[in-house]
Parts: C-alpha cells; structure tokens; sequence
RNA sequence: GGGCGAUUAGCUCAGUCGGUUAGAGCGCUUCUCUGAUAAGGAAGAGGUCCCAGGUUCGAGUCCUGGAUCGCCCA
C-alpha cells in the first residue's frame, strides 16, 4: 500500500540554465552560524574604506535635494562614553536614510575647543588652583597647552565614531579654535554690538569663586544640586527699644557680615509678638510656623509700611558704612510670606533683589569678598576664610552674641560650578551681556517653525525658557576662548572689531598670528574719538557663543564660502542630548534670530539620559559607567544601535546594560541572521541562482510574504519620514519575525526541494530587509545585501526601496491572519486535549462564515499540514460545538445611541440569540425596541461570541471556533506510530553522529505493533530517514526507544 | 516652591479617535517541535493600568487634586 505521507528528499537539481535579466547571485557567500557580530563589523568597515563609501554615497547624490545636517560639536579632551554613542547613533541614522532617499547630505564634523572645562583639564595636569597661579605659570604657555589637550583624545573619538559607523567627515571637521573660525564669530559678535546690543552691565550675577568667573544662566542650570545648608533666624534689635527685635531669616549666613539694610513689604500684617521676655517682628503669617502654635502672643499689629525707616542694630561691625538708609528698614516689592520671616536680610552685594533694593535707597555697595570666594582683612576673625567654610563659625559668634533666635537645617537645591562642583556666589560684578531679550519675541516666533520631538520640549521647557529669557551673561573672565573683541580707551570710548583685517588696519600692521590671549592683547591702538589708547578689555566669550555660532562660522562665513553658507542654512535636522535644550539648542537659535531672524533648525530631536538599570543616572562617581567598547566588542555595533534606536522612543531615557543590549541581539538580530543563513544554505545546496526580475507562478503565501513586505516598506517610510526609529525598527523586525517563523517554516520543503518562486520570494524579502534597515543598522545589513545582491558596491549606495503597490493585497493579508488565527485555536485545542501534533487527526471542524470561511478555505492545506488532520470541515452554524452569545457593539452603536446605551444592551441581551445570529451572519438585520422605538441592528453592530458547548474539544476566539474530532482509527495510529519511529530513527542517527546527508542502512526490531506501523509507511520511513534499505531483523539493535510504552531497536549503519 | 515629563504583568515596553475580555517580548512552570536558528509552537501563572475624585451611557485613555520618580528652573 502506497503510504499517505510524502518523502520529502530529493536530489539536489541541476543549475538552471535559462538566460538571466541580471548576473548570477549564486552560489552565495557561505554564512556562518556562530558569525561574531563584531568581527563581521570590522570587516564591513574594511570594506567601506576600501571602496571610499561614505564618500561615494554623498557624491552620488550631488545635485539631487538638500538635506542638511549640523554636528553640535563635542569636545575631545575626554573619553567618548555611551552617551556620546547614543546621540551619534541617532546623528548617524537620518542622514543616512535621506541619502538612500536620494537627498545629498553632507556632514561636517566639528571640536568644540574652548572653555572652562579645557582649562580645569589644564589646570589639574599643572597641579594649579586658582587664576594666579595661572597668570605666574604664563598665559601663553597655559593656552598652548589647552590647546593640545583639546584633541588629546580625538584618535580614540575618531576610532569610537568610525567603529559605531557614524558617518561624519571627521578630515574636514570645523574646530572652534581656529583664527578663521574666531573670526566669524568676532563677526557675529560686531554685528550684534552694532545694534546696540552688547553692553557691559553691573549685575549680581552667579560667580565661581574657584574658577574667578561669572556663569551664563545656562550654565548654572547645569549645576544645581542639593545640598544643606544653614537655616537661621536672627534677632535684628531695634535701636534704642530694648528687648524688640526684627526676626529676620536667611540660608547664607556669611552675608550676615555684610548686612545693609531689612526688607519688609509694605502690604503684609506684620505682628510684634511677644515671645517670654522679648518682642519679635515678623509676618503675621509666619508667626506660627516660625514660633510654634501658642508659643507667643500677639501684642501689636501692622501694615509692613509702617516699619519702614525703623534703625536696627545690624549683627555684625566690622563694616558699618551703608550710606543714609544703611541699617534701617526698607521697602521691598520681592518680599514674600512663603517662607523664612517676611523680614528679608539684605547685603547688597550678594543676591540681585538685594542688590536692586540698595540701587533703589542708594546703598552703598560694600563687598567684603575677595573674587577667590574669601572674605577681606576687613573681616577680622573670618578674614581670609572662604566664605562657604564661614558659615558654623558665624552661626556659633551669633549664638554668643545672643542674636541667634534659631538654627536649622535647610535642604534645597543650590547652584554650583558645573564643571568643578564649588558652590556659586551671587556676586555683584560687571560682565558684558548680549541684549537677547530684545529679541525675545522674534526667538518665540522662531520656535514656533521649529519641529520638536518629543513635541512638548516646544511650548514646555524650551518655550517656557524663551518666553522668561534673560540677556545672554556672555564674557568669561578667562584664558583658553574667544577673547572678546572690545577695546577700549581710558575715556571709555568703545570699538567691537568685526575683522582680522579691521584689526590689522586700525593697529597699523598685521593681526597676530594666534588670535588668542595674550597675544590680542598686545594690540593696542590709538582711540578715534579722543588721543587715548585703545586695549582690549580682558574677557573671552562664553564658549556656547561659539557653538551656536557654528552655521556660519564652520564655513567662516561670512568672510568665505557664502554660498555654500546660504545653501546649508538652516539645518533640517540636528539632534543632542535634552541637556541642551538651554545650551546648544538655545545658543544656536539666539544667534540665528540675532543675525538672520530666523531658526538655524528646522527639526530637532532630543535624546534622554542614559542610566544604568536600576534607574540611576550613570557616572563615574557611582562606578556604573558602561564604558562604550565594552558593548561593542561584546555585541557589535549594529546591536548597540539597535537597542537604541528600538528599545523605545530616544527621549525617554534608557536603562542600560551590557545585558539589555545582548537581549536585542538574541531577540532580533540572530533571527535575522539565521533567515539571511538559511536562504544562502539551501540557495547553494540546490545551486539555486535567483532572478531578480522573477515572474513565474507564486503561491498565496508568496504573495503574502510580498504584500508584507510592501506594508512593511510603507510603515518603515512613513515612520523615518517622521524621525521615529522605534516604530520603523519594530515594524520591520515584526516582518522578520513573520517572515522567520511562518513563511521560511510554512515553506521549508520547497527549499529543500530547490523551488525557484520560494527562493525568488525569500531572497526579495531579505534583501528588502537590508536595504529598509540599512540607515539603522549599518554593518550586517550590507553584509547580507553584498552576499545576497551586490549590484553597487555597498547597500549604502542604494536607493531606498520604494512601495510596490502592485505586489500589495490587504484581503490577502487579512485572510492569512484568518487562517493563522484558526490554525492557533486548533493547535490550543490539540494541547487541551494533550495530544501531540505527530498523531494525525481524522478531522477539524470549524466554525466560520462569509469572508472567514473564505479565508480559511483558501488556506486549507496551511491548517491540514499545520494541525495534522485529514480533512477541514466547515460548519457555518455552530449548534453543533456551542451557542451564540450576543453582545452589543459600543464603538458604533455608543455614538448612535448615546445615554439609551444601558436599555440598548438590555434589548440586545434580550433578543433571542440563536436566531439573531442566524439572521445577521446570512447579512440580515434585527429590530430592537428602545423607549417604544423600533430600530435595526446589522451585523456591526453586535458582537457574536460563541460559548462552548460542555464536553467538546473547541477553542474559540469571536464568531469562529476550530473543534478537532479525537477520533482514532487503526489507520491513524499506525501513521502516528510510523512517525513516532522516524522521530527516534533522527535522534539515532544524530546519536551515531551521521551527517545528515549520510546515507544509511536502517534494521529494526522489538514490538510488532510498531514494526508494523513502519512497514505499513515504509516508504516514508526510509525517505525522512534517508534509508536505502530497511531491515526487520534488528531485534539485537543497539539503540532502544519506548514508544507509547512498546520497544523499538534501531541500528543505523552508513550505507 | 514652580514648570515639563513619566508611572500599564517579576523585567523591558506597546496600547490609535474614550467603546466594555488591556497586549507583546524576556523571565518562570509545564508540554511540544526540531533537516536554519544562541531558535520555533502551545498552555499556565503573573495586572487595584500609581491613588482619589470628576466628566461620560462607557475612562488605561479626558479633567481636577494628590503620591512617587526623573529632568529643568527658583
């Protein structure tokens, strides 16, 4: 008897030789399973080097639209860490896919060389502190050496970048040091001093004692820490009324030192209140938190303006001199009752309400603090002691003194140097500011053409920011920047030179060779509008004017290159950390709304922090940095970007491990890789060659597997287009997926068997795959592309692969999820039962109707070879397995129906729901009453839900259900059993460590039942086992299995 | 103290316009399959969708208040 199974095995097919539309692709490149990740990327980068690719691609597109990037400049005087990977992952990945969408895009890189954190670098390695030591050490040398260390790690920047395949033009980078680029900035700088809006402001401004400097409020925002501080309330006595005293409150007690005057407002109730023996004034809403609930007496209220004028006796006298209002009470319009006492301590030179207050009653400015943070000879005891460090002393000579009310602890948020973490001082000093709130309104216009993501940095954080804009504190009193160009004469007049060439001409011969400190300056030249001297005054530049000014400045514009300036502004897209929505972001759009009135970006995105994977920010303090090479030598580099690209959405933040990048790899970039290895195995088994422009017949689940692939292509352009990694990655690993574990599994005999419109299929889907992901992850997918297709030189060349709406069918698409939905409820109803899949089944009943039917239907062999069953039978009623339930469908009829909802589902529950569902599944409708109205239901509007029937074997899912019929016949069994047997046959011959294309001799023995079985599919059982004969003498067999509790032997020779 | 964001299974994350049975992957348990896979398939366990109010016929989703965490600012 003919056995009912097929064999499956047959000889490898001869080459075809039909002329081909393009070269042969076969045989393949062999792909090995235990491919390391990382050594494959080397290896790719080889290859780009050779083949110059990254040049290639953007010259190839030279002439098509412009897409244009800026590059926020790093600086190079650290080590890259996996922050640095994550924002030049995503720099890399848009650039890329607009030039596979035929954009050129060209990427300058660039070294932000300036600043503070150069000079502490510099600093450290000397073993000096403080500005003098500096100025003894020599300006020059000291410059000389920044400027070395600006670059002293860019070969391991320029490693890391080439390793993660950002594709950056590191040879033609733009370096913030360089006298061209100065000048541009010197340019910036000139036109906005023409228009009046750089001045030199006496302002309380954050000051870094340690580093001599003022700070940007950018630069403090990046500071703040928490810390505690001193809380103490202190008795101010009235003069010349013994035993009252004003109960003032501060968190600084060193500026107790140089107390000026108090500060009441003049609105607020303030009580005098009797405490024991003494009297206290304070803000009537405050006496009770401040001395406790029944712990005074009110004696006297009034109106804060009635304390203005009073004299006290300050706390302290070593300086005494404040002028005419000096120690007295004032009016204060910042005085507030949400903390401390409403009686505000005030020294003018520390604290900018302070220091209006004292410009308002003319104060005079008295400041005991040196610019190194220490207190002056004035001070007597404190002199010389750094005034942070002062604070327990001056508490303990309060409390001797009996001026000490109270003292607590205050826990707060305080800012500090951002780069050496001393705590700041608000300190009155005169610094040069560039006027940006006069253009406020244009940059709050600007913003509004600026496409945010995450969208809510727009109106949130960054508008908020813009709409509260304060001027831009730009000088530094510092060595290693861009000096300020401002000379000056002794009569004040001013000069902001523009140019190198200004400059030479006005000095009377060349510009210096180095326009750093100190060689500018020595320039000095004579005044236009009086016979002095012009010197340059002795600032440099916040170094964020000279990031924001890179637009220009990288091309050294506008002295050169205006054209090339005026083609690549604005940028259409750059991306950073958040941490620089209030430096890089806000200095970029201030100069450009200050010199062109207009955004330098049109998108941006903003990437969130990375921690570690309890949730804590990663640093070096903590030990839990995960150092970049780490990853990538462990995982590779398309695995690192992948995570960050699909983990979720980039401005989240990310819980990051070496671990959670090797999740990404087992869950997605294997299953790739063993797709993309399975096709070139069986492709060079069968000699297969693929024809690219295939035409021949195709199965259902061929065109499926297109279909995908278009939708998959559409979603992955719409999402890019939208600067959405996450969705666009996921949507094409949810492809691969599809494509690994249903179309590769559903097909795999046609691999075996060489079939041209399966590997035609496959080889489209996974090339496809290589040119969709290609932006993203760079390195595996041109391997796969040059192995699998190779008509350019590298897959980054290619264009990316358009929607071919002709090989779309969304009613394919859908049926096949029909059908696997079925295909799962027999399979769930198979594992109910515990019978396994080997043991065919006689039939599956399922219950469908209509378009479902249909579906099934045309997948029937699918869900016969799927669930082993014989034969597929429809019911479209399902008396048979179980009822209908009937249920109302809220999302059309809610809007219909609205508050009569509830009597709505009572009508429906009401209807009798076997016929209901008779009628609508045959396209009817069925009248319900509500409030005496008669209204008709069509199939929509109800859910049809099938409750099964006791003691069948149904799974369920809606309105079809798959029932298996558990019947055995001896015909049956015996199938079942002949596979079982071919099952340990496989696991013998793995045992005997065959190959498995060995041939061998199979001899058999042990229970009848079984030899039987074999006998009966004999034909079967040789071809699955590669047999060329079959014995039944083996009762002497070595290898011995159970099945179904009855023996088999097995012995298997190469034959 | 203010602004912005987050909070969904043990973990990492989806969840569309508000629609009544909230999902996936990983991990775990059990079973299964294996002639690509470090795989695949099935079942199970695992959820007060942070809390409390409110709007609504109906809230994970909208509103208000609060909690916790993060960031930013004072």
């Amino acid at each position: 008897m003919a056995s009912p199974l097929r064999t499956y095995h047959r000889a490898p097919r001869e080459p075809a030789d039909r002329p081909r539309r393009r070269p042969p692709v076969s045989p393949f490149r062999e792909v090995d399973p235990a491919q390391s990740f990382p050594a494959l990327e080397e290896a790719v980068i080889e290859r780009w080097r050779e083949r110059n690719v990254f040049h290639e691609s953007v010259r190839r597109r030279e002439g098509g639209p412009r897409f244009v990037f800026y590059e926020g400049p790093p600086t190079a005087n650290g080590r890259p860490g996996s922050h640095h990977v994550l924002s030049r992952v995503f720099k890399d990945v848009f650039p890329r896919y607009k030039t596979m969408r035929g954009h050129v895009v060209h990427r300058k890189a660039g070294w932000d060389c300036h600043g503070l954190p150069v000079e502490l670098e510099i600093e450290r390695e000397l073993g000096i502190a403080s500005k003098a030591d500096i100025e003894r050490y020599g300006i020059a040398e000291f410059n000389a050496r920044c400027r070395e260390s600006v670059f002293a790690y860019i070969g391991e920047w320029n490693r890391l970048t080439e390793r993660i395949g950002f594709w950056i033009d590191t040879d033609d980078a733009y370096v913030t040091l360089s006298n061209d680029y100065i000048e541009s900035v010197w340019w910036s700088l000139r036109e906005v001093w023409r228009r009046g809006l750089l001045y030199e402001g006496h302002k309380v401004v954050p000051y870094c004692p340690r580093c001599g400097t003022a700070l940007s409020s950018h630069e403090v925002a990046q500071g703040y820490r928490d810390v505690v501080d001193p809380s103490v309330y202190v008795r101010f006595p009235v003069r010349g009324e013994e035993g009252v005293s004003f109960l003032g409150w501060t968190t600084t007690p060193w500026t107790l030192l140089s107390n000026a005057a108090l500060a009441v407002d003049p609105d607020t109730t303030y009580v005098r209140a009797q405490v024991g023996d003494e009297v206290l004034i304070l803000a009537e809403a405050l006496a009770e938190r401040v001395l406790g609930e029944g712990g005074y007496e009110v004696a006297e209220r009034m109106p804060g303006s009635a304390l203005v004028g009073t004299p006290y006796e300050p706390p302290f006298s070593f300086v005494t001199d404040y002028g005419e209002r000096g120690h007295t009470v004032l009016e204060g319009d910042f005085v507030t009752t949400d903390d401390g006492t409403g009686v505000v301590h005030t020294a003018v030179a520390f604290g900018e309400d302070d220091f209006r207050l004292g410009e308002r009653w003319g104060l005079k400015v008295q400041n005991p603090v040196l610019e190194d943070g220490t207190f002056d000879s004035r001070m007597g005891p404190f002199a010389g002691r750094f005034v942070k460090d002062a604070d327990a002393d001056i508490v303990d000579a309060l409390r001797e003194s009996g001026r000490l009310f109270r003292s607590d602890r205050y826990e707060h948020a305080y800012p500090h140097c951002w780069r050496c973490g001393t705590p700041l001082l608000y300190y009155a000093k005169r610094s040069w500011y560039v006027k940006t709130t006069a253009v406020r309104e244009a940059m709050l216009a600007a913003n509004e053409t600026i496409a945010w993501h995450p969208e809510h940095i727009k109106h949130g954080r960054f508008g908020d920011w813009l709409a509260g804009n304060v001027d831009w504190a730009l000088s530094r009193e510092r060595y290693w920047g861009t000096p300020l160009p401002v000379w000056r004469c002794d009569a004040g007049h001013e000069r902001c030179v523009g140019s190198r060439a200004e400059l030479a001409e006005l000095a009377g011969g060349a510009a210096p060779d180095d326009l750093h400190k100190p060689f500018i300056d020595e320039v000095v030249f004579g005044c236009e509008e009086c016979d002095g001297e012009m010197r340059r005054v002795p600032e440099v530049i916040d170094a964020w004017w000279d990031s924001g000014s890179m637009p220009f400045a990288q091309w050294h514009a506008p002295f050169e290159n205006d054209a090339l300036f005026a083609e690549r502004f604005p940028a259409d897209y750059i991306c950073e950390a958040l941490d620089q929505t209030r430096g890089w972001f806000y200095s970029l759009l201030a100069i450009s709304v200050l010199l062109y009135g207009q955004s330098s970006y049109r998108t941006v995105l903003c990437l969130g922090l990375i921690l570690d994977p309890e949730g804590q920010k990663m640093s070096k303090s903590r030990g839990n940095v995960v150092e970049p090479w780490e990853v990538i030598d462990r995982h590779g580099a398309d695995a690192f970007r992948w995570y960050y690209f699909t983990s979720k959405q980039p401005w989240d933040g990310y819980r990051f491990s070496v671990e959670t990048v090797g999740e990404a790899v087992r869950q997605f970039m294997l299953t790739l890789w063993s797709t993309y290895r399975f096709f070139v195995l069986y492709a060079n088994v069968n000699a297969v060659s693929v024809d690219a422009g295939y035409s021949g017949p195709l199965t259902d689940l061929d065109r499926w597997a297109l279909s995908r692939l278009q939708a998959t292509t559409a979603t992955a352009i719409d999402r890019l287009d939208g600067y959405d990694t996450t969705s666009a990655g996921r949507a094409v690993a949810d492809f691969v997926e599809d494509l690994s574990n249903w179309y590769v599994r559903r097909s795999r005999r046609r691999f075996w068997d060489g079939d041209e419109a399966a590997f035609f299929v496959l080889w489209r889907c996974i090339r496809d795959v290589s040119l969709l992901l290609a932006p993203l992850i760079p390195f595996v997918t041109d391997e796969i592309y040059e192995n699998l297709d190779g008509t350019e030189p590298s897959v980054h060349l290619c264009d990316y692969p358009e929607v071919d709406a002709g090989l779309r069918d969304p009613g394919l698409e859908r049926d096949m999820q029909v059908a696997r939905d079925a295909i799962e409820l027999g399979r769930a109803a198979r594992a109910q039962a515990k019978i396994k899949v080997r043991q065919p089944l006689a039939e599956a009943v399922v219950v469908a109707a209509g378009d479902e039917r249909a579906a099934i239907e045309r997948f029937e062999p699918l869900l016969l070879d799927e669930l082993n069953v014989k034969r597929v039978r429809f019911v479209s009623e399902a008396e048979e397995l179980g009822r209908w339930e009937l249920k109302p469908n809220y999302r059309t009829l809610g809007p219909r129906f609205g508050k009569q909802m509830p009597q709505v589902a009572a009508a429906v529950a009401a209807l009798d729901a076997q016929s209901a569902a008779a009628a609508l599944r045959e396209g009817g409708s069925v009248g319900i009453a509500v409030d005496g109205h008669e209204h008709a239901l069509a199939v929509d509007d109800v859910q049809l839900v099938l409750q099964p029937l006791e003691g069948y074997r149904v799974e369920r899912s809606g309105t079809h259900a798959v029932a298996l019929n558990l019947e055995l016949d001896g015909e049956l069994r015996r199938e079942g059993l002949a596979r079982e047997a071919v099952h340990a046959i496989q696991a013998a011959r793995k045992q005997a460590g065959l190959e498995v294309e060995d041939r061998i001799a199979l001899s058999l023995g042990g229970d009848p039942t079984l030899l039987d079985a074999v006998r009966t599919h004999e034909g079967y059982v040789a071809g699955e086992t590669l047999a060329t004969s079959v014995a039944y003498d083996g009762a002497g067999a070595p290898e011995r299995v159970k099945i179904e509790g009855r023996e088999l032997a097995i012995g298997v020779a190469r034959a």
